[in-house]
DNA sequence: CGAATACATTGAAGAATGTCAATATTGCGG
DNA sequence: CCGCAATATTGACATTCTTCAATGTATTCG
């Protein structure tokens, strides 16, 4: 649905930042709030700790529905919401859907604290 | 009201900690949500922005009901999540309540996306 | 092709959240 | 003591969120 720009520059190292002085705008808030909510809820969070927890790095639903005692069809949306965040990638082989943490997206999501 | 144990442990360095091999367990997931739920609002990011971009370090109510256009019934409930979830301290001086960045905090809410 | 499996989507119900208007509380000045 | 100024609290309303049951979609297997 939406990309999300905020974890997507992982590019701005050397340049033009104004150096994080000026208070956030209300656009950047919105997009960053985006990120958050998606914390916002202990099942995606416990989601994102189990994917991460996995030797392989990535995980089924049906892998991820037992623990968390949801219905599939609630853990399917929470890992929707996840995905939209920039934070879970998904990839689909065969009838299974596998879903393993963006690389750094944890890091940048940290990082937004720091640029507050 | 409730002090939000997550932010408070920033004690155990050496010893004791399980590696964080395992996954998050459900009342840790709870209260580690509490956290991200505050920073989920775009007005409370920016309640935080402008508080820490505050030479003075603080800030009172009536500097901050303007920048977000909110009424001031509505700034001081969301000051109030701020300081329950351990990110704001709240000082009352005369009439006036100043509100000041938790040092440290914001650091450890972005540990805590690290040891997910 | 047909059935079964794994997952996604839709629709609905209940809970939680954000906001404001009105009111309460607290501290200060006259 | 009285009134004002700054902030907090309460109550109400609209919106959003979480969850589930039911259904849809796609892929594999027989």
């Amino acid at each position: 649905m939406n990309l999300l720009p905020v974890l997507a520059p992982a590019i701005d190292e050397a340049c033009c930042a104004p150096a994080g002085m000026t208070a956030l705008g209300t656009e950047e808030a919105k997009q960053t709030a985006l990120v958050f909510k998606a914390l916002a809820d202990p099942n995606r969070l416990r989601l994102l700790s189990i994917v991460k927890a996995q030797a392989s790095g990535e995980s089924c639903v049906c892998d991820l529905t037992e623990p968390l005692d949801l219905g599939q069809p609630t853990v399917s949306h929470h890992l929707k919401i996840l995905v939209d965040a920039g934070l879970l990638h998904r990839e689909k082989r065969g009838t299974w859907a596998y879903y393993s943490l963006v690389p750094g997206a944890l890091e940048q999501t940290a990082g937004l604290l720091a640029t507050l």
